[in-house]
DNA sequence: TTGGAATGTCAACAACACTGACTTAAACTC
DNA sequence: GAGTTTAAGTCAGTGTTGTTGACATTCCAA
């Protein structure tokens, strides 16, 4: 796009915004994310699951009652592949699908109790790194990479990503 | 594993490490994969290349005359995917292989100058979204990303990263 | 020189995303 | 009350990207 930006507008100030810079930032965000998916992934090729199971499961167990229409949101795929996760999610008895009350169209989703030990399974794994992360890190890098990731996300992302941390604050 | 550290080991200073702050990077760290893969990936759809395409394509361009072995570990992948995508890519003309001069067995890849162009379009694509993130934190929120980011990955990968930080230094 | 290790290729298959077309049931609206 | 919209689910087909297994070529060392 542009060059520009390669050499900073206002002195040295900017020197973190280089195109180096960001390559590292894109490479860092890269070899990041397989480490954080790695743990669990492990757990889940014994089972017949991949990790389009373990996101649903963990945002079921994040907003319980959510409705498949919610979930679709937030995982942003097609209700086609959600659904094909859904089913089998349902069938091994890791959650269940209650028709709504007040809307009838509705289905409202929770975990079972063999649903949230499996939850807890993953999440216990997946947390474990990143608490070893954060911890080797401190509080302000924290701080940091949580500000940097929220500047990252689409707006619609970042209204999820709001939504589900205040619910539970 | 344990939920010992959910309660801070040492009075209130470890508050960042409990579980729903971990819970909270974890969905940070979802979210903002997805706006970080978003538009290289808006742009390749409309040609017949995905994600792995442009990953090898990344990292071709940034260690010219790497071999398939060398670029199978950055990668993370079997041999197999990796010469799918990397077959096309030469078929189309936009990676050279060359035959090792040392070892014959070795092929060292390289971008056509179509190659390069490609490579530049999906860089400044996904560098512009990095920048405005890091734009909008500031460089002490940036460091604090990368703190962190690097202590997420397997130890491999921060090999990897450190070896490419360090080519282009 | 022969056998094993390294490098890369071809083929088949599985997971998971997609589009498109459709059904059912409930809710809304005029 | 009829017609439209919305929520959910289904069926069929396709594409990308990962996997294993089998195999050819090249190099090196016993």
């Amino acid at each position: 796009m542009d060059r520009r930006t390669s050499s900073p507008t206002s002195g040295e100030a900017l020197l973190f915004l280089t195109d180096e810079q960001l390559k590292q930032g894109i490479e860092a965000m890269f070899f990041a994310y397989r480490g954080f998916t790695a743990d669990p992934d492990r757990i889940l090729a014994d089972m017949a699951y991949g990790r389009a199971h373990h996101r649903a499961i963990h945002f079921i167990g994040r907003a319980p009652g959510t409705t498949v229409n919610n979930l679709l949101n937030i995982l942003g795929v097609t209700k086609q592949s959600l659904n094909r996760v859904l089913r089998t999610l349902i069938a091994d008895g890791l959650v269940e699908s209650k028709i709504g009350r007040a809307d009838k169209r509705e289905r409202h989703l929770n975990l079972t109790l063999a649903g949230r030990n499996l939850e807890q399974t993953l999440s216990d794994a997946q947390r474990a790194r990143m608490r070893a992360a954060f911890r080797d890190a401190g509080p302000d890098a924290v701080a940091g990479f949580r500000t940097v990731l929220e500047a990252m996300m689409d707006s619609e992302m970042r209204n999820s990503y709001a939504r589900l941390k205040d619910s539970t604050s």
